[in-house]
DNA sequence: CCGCCGATCTTT
DNA sequence: AAGATCGGCGGG
């Protein structure tokens, strides 16, 4: 890759083990890698599990949403509506279920790749700036869910080049849910062109 | 730029 | 029957 230093997200068991409401804004302007490609997180959103309606750990473990109630720092990936798949960063403690989902990313490097795998991208900011669409463009599916983002068992990792977090991050409510819909467990970078609408 | 709607299939 | 979404289409 071609952007300069990558080393692991700093204290990353200390940091992913913690509470998704104080884990979320830590992970923006980290460095989500996938191969030759690699995104900036610019936008993401807390879920916890039993105390929230919205997360698909609501009412309890099951096959789909096992990796959530492991331990931290593996990749939640799920199907949704029929086509798309999602990506979140499991934490809180092992037997807990927390996740971050990540919303939206700054494409970094492997462009070539991303355009590629994302056939309705006309500008570079349609590649990254959702959910789904950051899935698309970094390859991320079914072969991803559970995969160790600490040691990249699966090719993904999540790192930083030392980008601070924004000292004051956009805060605002979650978006799509219908459950829970009036917190404000979203947050992003400011200004940041790729942030979902 | 914005809003509406259909796609498509897993989970509830 | 709804869902942690997206893209195409039509209107302003």
């Amino acid at each position: 890759m071609s952007t300069g230093a990558a080393l692991p997200v700093p204290g990353p068991i200390d940091l992913l083990a913690g509470d998704p409401l104080e884990v979320a804004p830590q992970l923006l302007n980290t460095l989500l890698v996938h191969g030759d490609r690699v995104a900036r997180i610019v936008e993401v959103e807390a879920y916890r599990g039993i105390e929230d309606p919205a997360s698909h750990a609501y009412r309890g473990p099951t096959k789909r949403n096992a990796v959530m109630f492991g331990p931290p720092g593996r990749l939640y990936v799920y199907f949704t509506y029929g086509m798309h798949w999602c990506a979140n960063v499991v934490c809180g403690p092992e037997g807990v279920a927390g996740a971050v989902l990540l919303r939206a990313a700054a494409p970094v490097a492997g462009l070539d790749a991303m355009w590629s795998a994302r056939r309705a991208a006309r500008t570079e900011r349609d590649l990254c700036s959702g959910p789904a669409k950051l899935c698309q463009a970094m390859g991320l599916n079914r072969d991803h869910d559970g995969a160790d983002l600490f040691v990249a068992d699966r090719g993904v990792s999540l790192v930083t080049d030392g980008m601070s977090p924004p000292l004051r991050p956009g805060v605002g409510v979650r978006i799509g849910i219908r459950q829970a819909a009036e917190h404000p467990w979203r947050w992003w970078v400011p200004d940041d062109p790729n942030v979902s609408r």
